[in-house]
DNA sequence: TTGAAAGCGTTACCAG
DNA sequence: CTGGTAACGCTTTCAA
């Protein structure tokens, strides 16, 4: 010990760039390494005297408690991995946000991890297991093979908003399909007969699960002939695929279905820019995920739209309980959307 | 070492939980710990005999080298850490994945901080300097004491769209000054000749800077008595400054200067819902930022775009450039922000 | 090319 | 309550 305090001595007077260590702290204070260490814990025992003198200590020389070297011996980096797509995050800034002030709250950093697409995720993973979180939670689906490698390193996985069918995972979810059926029970309820449909991303889970939603009801409800147009969840998708949906239809639908709000709102830019057609009088459009702007006046959405908050404080807690208790069994929490009736398209509760 | 070896055997075959560890792959492939260390590095010397040896034996045992160990030993973590406001992020998403997107081509993750306000600053900046990161880019604003603290742990800094004045600190940030008088020069050269203000949060600086920007230049321009009234960034907060301006002002002013686009989005709305104004032929209305429903069709706002990929990029190679060349001497960085002429005001260069 | 051993800065365990 | 010492998992000399 007596080599590492005088080379700590040496550092600190050459170099003031060398970060003080516990044991500068402990030199200064004439106290040993671990009771420095001790005074910057939570049930610490020392005495009050010692406390003091440590404190001025570790003040006079700027220290911090070194996070990495700490979660090196305990086993625990306090920080956890957040896996988002670039869509997630464009179209939906508030997850990232709520996610992370809620982890910290409860003493945890966030690693931030964007994919420009879901499928890029392999190298992401490889980085997450490196950097030895404690927790991932992810908004971009993993193959079986890429979860039992992140099982097998025993760190718990809470997916957002997509789920492994057929796998026993922890997941936090809006209830797509629910959201869909009810915005297709709801226009064919207010008369609307004929359907077009606007799906998103092909490797967005979410958009699949929508379009499924949507298809599924329509076809329960005897409506057939439904065109389905692609789009990428961007405003420009969104009107390229209602001029596209004008050119393969001889007569416009009734009903435009949009996988997200902000193509539902390019589509009623076209309507009305290209077509002069009056929304919702002319046609109805419905969106989904009730971002900022499907409440601008010009566009009043209907929609539903996603519980932000209630689930990322979902995700954050069902995280963090199996950070602490490793053998819990897996969860699915789903939630329903909230239903908007907007002025963007006749509904039949909002005839009433 | 005999010891660690015997250890490491009895983890490895009593629960799978643990990860497997350099001593464990060196078991396997019968070599030493070192070994298996230099053949995860770059510039490894390892025989190719050897190298498979340990590939094969870490591929077995899903062995992954610890990154916070190795960040313990090299002293850099290989990350960063992004301070970002919440408004940061709700009206400009594609800053962070942009940031993270770079950050991450060069091996560096994002350690990520919000905070409601600007001035929560003081613990997140505690977290930021216990995590070791190797850099930071703060969109927030720090006092003197604290960039002192952060500069005293030598860990070098970028501002993003932040500038402490007259203190030697890197910064990369959008004219927003520059963006604002073009928009009053335009604005005047066409005619108008009254002017309302609807200024952003009181605690962001970017807000303050248009602000002042604006103001300045209808003093030089000899333009007077212009109403300034208060918003928060969002979209209600711009609806009810355009309400508050028409029950201030006898009569309409020309035009409205909105700090931010959300707010202009407001404006409009209001003017045209509440007011039955036509937008621009009845008032003008210019807002700054550049962001996606500027640009929907029912906007189209006359506005400043940040070149958010420039700064990002901008941010991210004057970090790295620092962290890996301690010694460099600060650069700000200013863009000038694209001019874009929307249908939402009448200004000069649209008449043309 | 390879292995042994010394740290990196902390916590955890054990005597005193 | 306090101090000494052994990890944590890695990189990095330094010999062989």
């Amino acid at each position: 010990m007596a080599k590492r305090l005088k080379l700590a001595k040496e550092n600190s007077e050459r170099s003031p760039r060398k970060r003080a260590t516990s044991y500068d702290v402990a030199e200064l204070a004439g106290v040993s390494q671990s009771a420095v260490s001790r005074v910057f814990q939570d049930g610490a025992s020392a005495s009050k005297d010692m406390r003091d003198r440590v404190l001025s200590a570790a003040n006079k020389l700027g220290y911090r408690p070194n996070a990495i070297a700490r979660g090196l011996i305990t086993q625990r980096s306090n920080m956890v991995a957040v896996v988002i797509s670039r869509q997630t995050n464009l179209y939906y800034p508030e997850v990232l946000v709520q996610l992370t002030q809620r982890f910290s709250e409860h003493g945890i950093r966030v690693l931030l991890f964007t994919l420009d697409h879901e499928r890029d995720i392999d190298g992401v993973l490889e980085q997450v297991l490196q950097y030895q979180v404690d927790g991932v939670v992810t908004a971009a689906i993993l193959s079986e093979a890429q979860l039992e490698t992140i099982e097998n390193a025993s760190i718990p996985v809470i997916f957002y908003n997509r789920t492994l069918p057929e796998r026993l995972v922890n997941s936090v979810r809006c209830d797509q399909e629910e959201g869909e059926r009810w915005l297709v029970g709801q226009l064919v309820a207010a008369g609307h007969k004929t359907f077009a449909i606007v799906s998103g991303p092909e490797d967005s889970s979410v958009s699949m699960e929508r379009t499924r939603g949507a298809l599924q009801k329509l076809k329960e409800l005897n409506i057939k002939d439904v065109l389905i147009v692609n789009g990428d969840y961007g405003y420009a998708s969104g009107r390229a695929a209602f001029a596209e949906i004008q050119q393969k239809m001889k007569t416009l639908p009734d009903a435009v279905i949009a996988a997200n709000d902000v193509m539902a709102i390019g589509c009623v830019d076209e309507a009305r820019e290209t077509n002069y057609l009056r929304v919702p009088e002319d046609i109805s459009i419905v969106g989904f995920d009730g971002v900022g702007p499907a409440r601008y006046a010009a566009y009043d959405l209907s929609t539903v739209r996603q519980p932000v908050g209630r689930m990322s404080e979902a995700a954050v807690s069902m995280l963090i309980e199996r950070i602490e208790n490793p053998g819990l069994s897996p969860e699915k929490r789903v939630f329903s959307g909230d239903r908007i009736l907007g002025g963007s398209a006749i509904l039949a509760d909002g005839e009433k």
